[in-house]
DNA sequence: TGACTATATGTGCAGATGCACATATAACTT
DNA sequence: AAGTTATATGTGCATCTGCACATATAGTCA
């Protein structure tokens, strides 16, 4: 249910329609958590049901119109009141760790190219996440917040990278020839040679 | 569905039951997958019926009958063909970072107290894994993939360690009186003082 | 001209997820 | 004696999630 969180923190910033909470939720917040339209409409109805959020139609030409949502005292004091609940981070769910996991099923061949792939993913975004961060000086307790967030996404792409750099390097061939004649086999088999 | 992967990489390893699996996302694969038991029941029945995995029923007295379930050759085929499609990982959803990301409408003191309590966590975890690392010295694919898992987790508990020392710093009284008396207002306010 | 993208809001549906409940017994604790 | 924990498998149900579809118009690009 912490998707009504999202929405009530990222309205509370400013008034928003669903289309733009979907964008802000693909760019900024994207990086905390993530939803798609469909279910940011839904939820925009439930959040106004509970009053937690209030509704303003604006008339446009050519385009359906929009319907501006803006957060309620209601809802301000929901957010209070969550924050004062703890939060534990949901679980990792990653498939390419699974696939380390059961290295000796997997094509070893393929997975060196999804991990050199993945390394330049969190490259590019450890860059970006740096600058942004370099042009950042907080003089508010908001902004001592974003930049607090774009701290651990820092430091979460700068370790994926550097561990992809040191898998990729322990998948070698040549590190690989460490485990005898038995593995070359059995990748080779792998790979239906 | 790649709680069924999940399943397939441990039955790949030795076979299990349905409630050995359930320990076994709580233990050493929960840190890249977790499942309650009734999702995995019931995957291992969609199993089943796909041929992937084949199911013994073992007696017992006292206790349920035990249904252990072996991978099959295509459950293996299967492995095979996932580990060449590439995998995303799953968003991060973190409620602590939107938390932050809405600083200026949270309980700081309570934030304080969660902080210091997730530091522990991650501060916990970061030594077992560590002492785990140390004790490894793979001399197969399979205990090498292990390893590189282990070394993924390790960095992620100690950035995460490091990064609520540094935002507890940030967010000390003392810190926050860096943002003139307009901040003090406020975090009382918010406290309601 | 036709395809695609952006703007804007929604529904339908299937699958994933997980809490709670149901059943059954042995062993240990209070 | 009563309660909890461990063993072991399952169902019922509500909610979450997200892809695909539906509708409508203006602008851009090949």
């Amino acid at each position: 249910m912490a998707l009504s969180n999202a929405i009530l923190v990222s309205l509370a910033d400013a008034p928003m329609s669903g289309y733009d909470l979907a964008k802000h939720f693909d760019e900024s917040i994207g990086f905390f958590w993530r939803a798609t339209h469909s279910q940011i409409y839904r939820e925009l109805s439930k959040l106004k049901e509970r009053g937690l959020v209030e509704a303003e139609e604006i008339q446009q030409h050519g385009k359906p119109n929009r319907i501006l949502y803006s957060i309620t005292d209601s809802g301000r004091e929901a957010l209070l009141v969550w924050s004062r609940q703890p939060s534990e981070p949901d679980a990792v769910k990653d498939g390419f760790l699974l696939k380390l996991y059961g290295l000796e099923h997997m094509d070893i061949e393929t997975l060196r190219e999804h991990l050199t792939q993945r390394m330049e993913g969190h490259r590019d975004r450890l860059s970006k996440f740096t600058e942004i961060a370099e042009n950042m000086q907080p003089t508010s307790l908001a902004e001592l917040g974003r930049l607090r967030g774009l701290q651990i996404g820092l430091r979460y792409e700068r370790e994926w990278a550097q561990w992809c750099e040191e898998t990729l390097e322990a998948l070698s061939s040549s590190s690989l020839a460490e485990f005898t004649g038995i593995i070359d086999i059995r990748s080779k088999s792998l790979r239906g040679e």
